[in-house]
DNA sequence: TGCAGGGTCT
């Protein structure tokens, strides 16, 4: 565009040709404000504006959320007389459609002198973004010609309002379906978790293309069922009609966080590479996230230094990972490259920092980078912000504190900060705060046996055998059995999952007896178990291991 | 001039 704009600088009086082309390309590069720039200097210029102009400019109004021009550029629209072209109607209905004014949506589509399928199309995804599914179907109804674009955009309609039942019955009736039109039902019930039917259909598609297999794979992602989101991406690189995509890649990438499977996310890495996404930011932002939850910060870090183009989410997820690692000196250093970047900070590039803050033991600064998130920033606190404020009190040992902090808070402490402050009162063995923040939790989350657990411990810590027994009694009465946690590890080319005295795995014994070996070689190193159960020596070392 | 997927969060 630099180079465009270079060449267009030079032409003496660009007609409208040259503008609109120019206008184009700024559109093409979500350069929104340039083209309500340049749309400017041409009125005062003396350029008129044709009928090719005003669909560009109205929909860069929209793009740009630059909502008060549209209006302005309607005025334009009226005045040049283009009010009764077909081109510039339709863009005027995505405009009032994509602002939610559906009243002058309607009225423009009803001043159309020439309604074509296309007109009929927007203004009935103007009536489903406005959540109005029945008027949408009406309008459908009476549409004079319906083509493939029309239904697929009313049968995602009922998806969007998750009508599963109506968007497969409006899908069966379709007189043809392209591949847009199985993805889009697929999508529906790959969002509604229903994955018997999605993959059942998956199979049934007569064609496929990349999106389809986002679809699966990113249904999967979104469902938490990422040991199948790896599963279909290696099928997806055997079956090879179709290669994968950044979306492909960042969906791939996030599962492999999840799992902390490091060797796949460097293999994607590689991929990502040699494949054109070298660049990408979405993708350089998959595997900053990748390699610090992997446990790699130092290939995190390098990811970060690479990317030519970062973006807020780029700064959020490298500074999010330092302070998850630690490194809370660094997290604070790379927020103040990101101001001096002129890089604007949101809420969770605040958590971030608390987070750091917390790590390090940094109460005074942390206070300080709070007020200064209001202050400075204008960021309004979040219930996320006051449960990272709790545990940097709590966590400090400032247990009085913190009950305050939850005492002033402008909403009602949720369960993760009642759980954070039992957290730290297990640290400093508070028995009061303790059966406090327990009593709190009960009454948010009553089912969770997790937290009987965690008071269970601290009554341990202190002897109190007693009470453990009691607590016991009360965790058998709600009924619900604690989920062991669990860790998983990547074994070659997969990934195991284990958890505390597990016998799931096919050599058992040959692990357990490894470990034997290893405490016994622990032990011989002078390493001094804590835990009094022996059962527990075994959960703690595993663990670390 | 109209239709699909993806990244950060105590």
């Amino acid at each position: 565009m630099s180079r465009a704009h270079t060449v267009f600088d030079r032409v003496f009086k660009p007609n409208i040709a040259l503008c609109n082309a120019m206008l184009k390309g700024y559109a093409q590069n979500d350069a929104y404000k340039q083209v309500m720039h340049l749309f400017s200097q041409m009125k005062s210029r003396d350029i008129v504006p044709n009928c090719f102009t005003f669909p560009i400019v109205l929909k860069s109004c929209l793009e740009g959320n630059s909502w008060r021009e549209g209006d302005e550029v309607h005025c334009d629209v009226i005045k040049g007389g283009f009010g009764a072209n077909p081109f510039v109607g339709t863009t005027l209905i995505e405009l009032y459609s994509g602002e939610r004014l559906i009243g002058a949506a309607y009225k423009v589509f009803g001043e159309m002198a020439e309604r074509n399928v296309v007109a009929w199309t927007v203004m009935i995804n103007g009536c489903i973004l406005c959540q109005n599914v029945v008027s949408a179907r009406r309008l459908f109804e009476l549409a004079p010609t319906r083509d493939i674009v029309l239904w697929n955009i009313m049968v995602s309609g009922y998806i969007e309002m998750g009508e599963m039942v109506e968007a497969r019955k409006l899908f069966d009736l379709m007189p043809n379906k392209d591949v847009m039109s199985w993805n889009t039902i697929l999508n529906g019930y790959a969002t509604n978790g229903d994955f018997e039917v999605c993959e059942r259909l998956f199979e049934e598609m007569p064609k496929r293309n990349v999106f389809s297999w986002n679809v699966l794979i990113g249904g999967y992602g979104r469902n938490g069922c990422f040991f199948d989101v790896l599963g279909a991406f290696k099928r997806m690189l055997i079956d090879g009609d179709v290669c994968p995509n950044d979306a492909t890649l960042v969906t791939v990438l996030s599962a492999c966080a999840r799992l902390g499977a490091l060797d796949l996310g460097k293999w994607v890495h590689v991929y990502a590479k040699s494949n054109g996404y070298k660049d990408n930011v979405f993708v350089g932002n998959a595997l900053i996230d990748m390699y610090s939850k992997c446990g790699s910060i130092e290939n995190a870090v390098d990811v970060f230094n690479r990317m030519g183009r970062k973006d807020l989410i780029t700064w959020n997820t490298i500074i999010g990972g330092l302070a998850m690692h630690g490194r809370g000196a660094d997290a604070l250093s790379l927020f103040h490259q990101m101001n001096n970047a002129k890089v604007q900070p949101d809420g969770i590039t605040f958590i971030g920092i608390l987070c750091a803050c917390t790590h390090m033991g940094l109460v005074k600064n942390g206070m300080a980078y709070f007020q200064s998130m209001v202050d400075d920033y204008s960021i309004e606190p979040q219930i996320e912000h006051y449960g990272c404020m709790v545990d940097l009190l709590a966590r400090a040992g400032l247990l009085a504190e913190a009950v305050d902090m939850v005492k002033r808070m402008p909403m009602e402490a949720d369960a993760v900060i009642w759980a954070a402050l039992l957290g730290a009162c297990r640290i400093y063995k508070n028995v009061e705060f303790a059966e406090l923040a327990l009593q709190n939790l009960i009454k948010l989350e009553p089912k969770n046996p997790a937290n009987f657990v965690m008071l269970s411990n601290i009554y341990g810590d202190l002897g109190k055998w007693k009470d453990v027994a009691r607590l016991k009694v009360a965790m058998r009465d709600t009924g619900f059995k604690k989920l062991p946690g669990c860790s998983l590890i990547e074994v070659k080319d997969g990934v195991v999952e284990f958890h505390s005295l597990d016998e799931r795995h096919p050599e058992t014994k040959k692990i357990y007896e490894t470990l034997k070996g290893l405490t016994k070689l622990l032990t011989s190193c002078g390493y001094k178990p804590t835990a009094a159960v022996e059962d527990k020596q075994e959960v703690e070392i595993s663990s670390s291991l």
